[in-house]
Parts: structure tokens; C-alpha cells; sequence
DNA sequence: GTGTAATAAGAATATTATTCTGCTATGTAT
DNA sequence: ATACATAGCAGAATAATATTCTTATTACAC
């Protein structure tokens, strides 16, 4: 029998919390750290990326670096019906949407975006916001400062 | 002369967008790529390593295989003064908390974060928020599905 | 021209990744 | 209890990669 297809064991959860903080980590460091073989720790990565516990590995980019210095978040009301989540695709496929969100309470969602400066807001929204339909209002939050920024998920 | 402290040129994005995509991405692979050698691919990376262009590598982890199912976002009022941060730094160190905004137009924060279930939600804001002084109020939204939900920047 | 700094290639070496084999513990069916 | 299958890990061998160092080239300032 196997019903390990969810459990996670404490040696992958070290292995997650070593890859959390450090993606680029080598196998030999972490089976030092774990005092395991390196091809044990290579067998549980992969079978972490195989069971989709590990989704992938990201480079974290200083916004400013890229000039994309402006983070807002867009409340949008939507005609979509229930079920029906058309205009979050379309909000997804925009390169500067980070996250788009379903949210409770106002059947509408929530959008993260990234860009230049308030003038490249606008234009996001003129260009790319106003093309897709069943849109029916939105209220843009401009962010001043950012403390905390992570994906990062707690490993207990 | 030295300018180059914020530029990054064609080669520089393109190892930006191909560890964006997979930061466990190899060097030699990166070279192959940009038909350049190891060596010189490595210097750059280290260098936008060093410059904070890249500022660290993270394995991105299924919530649900860490049982941490439940995203929302709080909407909190604060007593802070203007370029006070405290009750900022004080949601920041909280692990469940992966995001602190200060946001415009509420003079206000927006807090992202990420437990197991409604309960777990409730405990979090009684044991740990109601701990941190200067909070006037404080609004829940539950995200009910995530769509999309990156830190990628779109480097063009 | 001359010097300097930045950049990249190439080769040599150190380190790591990967594969494969075998061992052990565990659980299951007979 | 015995036999069998499976998961997990260690160890060794080999393939691949990372890293260092040297050299060459270019661009640019003086």
C-alpha cells in the first residue's frame, strides 16, 4: 500500500524549509545539513517536484532594478457569474497582474499589479483593464511601502 | 568611470528572465542558452547577486501540502504616526504573515496572510494581532480561490 | 598612443549531480 | 512464522557542473 501522497515526513519537511530559504542550495549542503547521503536527499527533491509539493524555484528580483518601482491592488467588481471565472483569465494573462484573487463578501476579486509609475497604472488600465468585459467597476489601493514581502509558508 | 550600478543590459535580463522561471536553472545551461561561457555567465550572476538585482532564490511550495489552505488579506488602521512603522515590523515578524503594505488613502496597512483554516485565522488574530499595540481596527477578507499568484516581474 | 576597467573565452581543477547496486526496515499476505 | 514486496537510504562510480585563473579583447578616458 501507499498513502504517502500527501504526508510529509520531518526530513522532507527540513529539505522544504532549506529550499524555501535558499533555492539554489546544492544537494551535498543539504544532505550535510541533514547528515543523509546526497542521493537521498536527491530522491525525496524529486519526489517532492513529482507530487507538486515543490511547484518550482524563483529567482526574487529587486523591483526597482527592473523599474517597477509602483504596487497596487485593484478591486474589481465583475458581471461574471458564479462558477464563470473568465475575466480573472484575462486578468491572469497580463504580464504585470501578479496575483488575482476570488475574494468573499463582494463577489469580486482582487488584483495585484506591478509596474512602473502611476502613468504606467493608467495606461494598464486604459489598455489592458478596460478590453475585458464584464468588468463592471474598479478601486485601485496604490501601495506607499512595502515591509514584508514573501511567499514564504510557514514549516511547523 | 562606473555607472552601471542600476543598468542592466540584454545578457543581464536574459539570465533575470531564465532564473525567474527556474532558479535552480544550471550555469552551464544559462551559457548554452546565451551562447556564452560558464565562466562569464557566473561572473554576471554573482554580480547581480551582489548588486541586489537578485536578491535570493525561493522554492515555491504547495500550501495545501502544508496544510495551509486559507489565504486572506486584513485591512488594519493604525495609531502609527506618519513614518512610524512599529505596529509595521511587528506584523512583518509574524511567520503566518507573508505580506505588510503600507497602503495610501487610509492611512492604513495591508496584510497578507496565510493559515490552515478559518480557526487557525481566528486564533492568529486573537494571539498574535490583538498583542500589537496602535491598532484602531482591523477587516478580514478571505480569499476564496486564487487565480494567479507570482512575484514575477515582467522584464522587457 | 597609453593606461585602465569591464567583459568574456578557454582550460584546468574542485565540487556536485546522478545513477546504480545493495542493504535494511516495514508491512502484508499466505 | 515465513516469504515477498516496497520504501528509503547509503556507498561507490561516473557524468556533469561550478569555480578559479589566465589571457584576450574592447571601450573609453586621458
Amino acid at each position: 500500500m501507499m498513502q504517502n501522497e500527501l504526508v510529509l515526513n520531518d526530513v522532507d519537511k527540513a529539505i522544504l524549509r532549506l529550499m524555501q530559504d535558499d533555492a539554489r542550495i546544492t544537494n551535498v549542503a543539504i544532505s550535510k545539513k541533514l547528515k543523509m547521503a546526497p542521493s537521498a536527499v536527491l530522491e525525496r527533491v524529486r519526489k517532492l517536484e513529482e507530487r507538486g509539493v515543490i511547484k518550482g524555484y524563483t529567482a526574487n528580483i529587486n523591483p526597482s532594478a527592473l523599474n517597477k518601482e509602483l504596487l497596487a491592488f485593484i478591486f474589481i467588481k465583475s458581471a461574471d457569474g458564479f462558477g464563470c471565472d473568465t475575466s480573472a483569465r484575462a486578468f491572469a494573462a497580463i504580464p504585470e497582474v501578479q496575483e488575482v484573487h476570488n475574494i468573499a463578501g463582494d463577489d469580486c476579486y482582487l488584483v495585484k499589479v506591478r509596474v512602473a509609475n502611476t502613468q504606467a497604472l493608467m495606461e494598464l488600465r486604459r489598455k489592458k483593464f478596460s478590453k475585458i468585459a464584464n468588468i463592471l467597476s474598479m478601486r485601485t489601493t496604490i501601495v506607499m511601502e512595502t515591509v514584508k514581502e514573501t511567499q514564504t509558508i510557514s514549516i511547523t
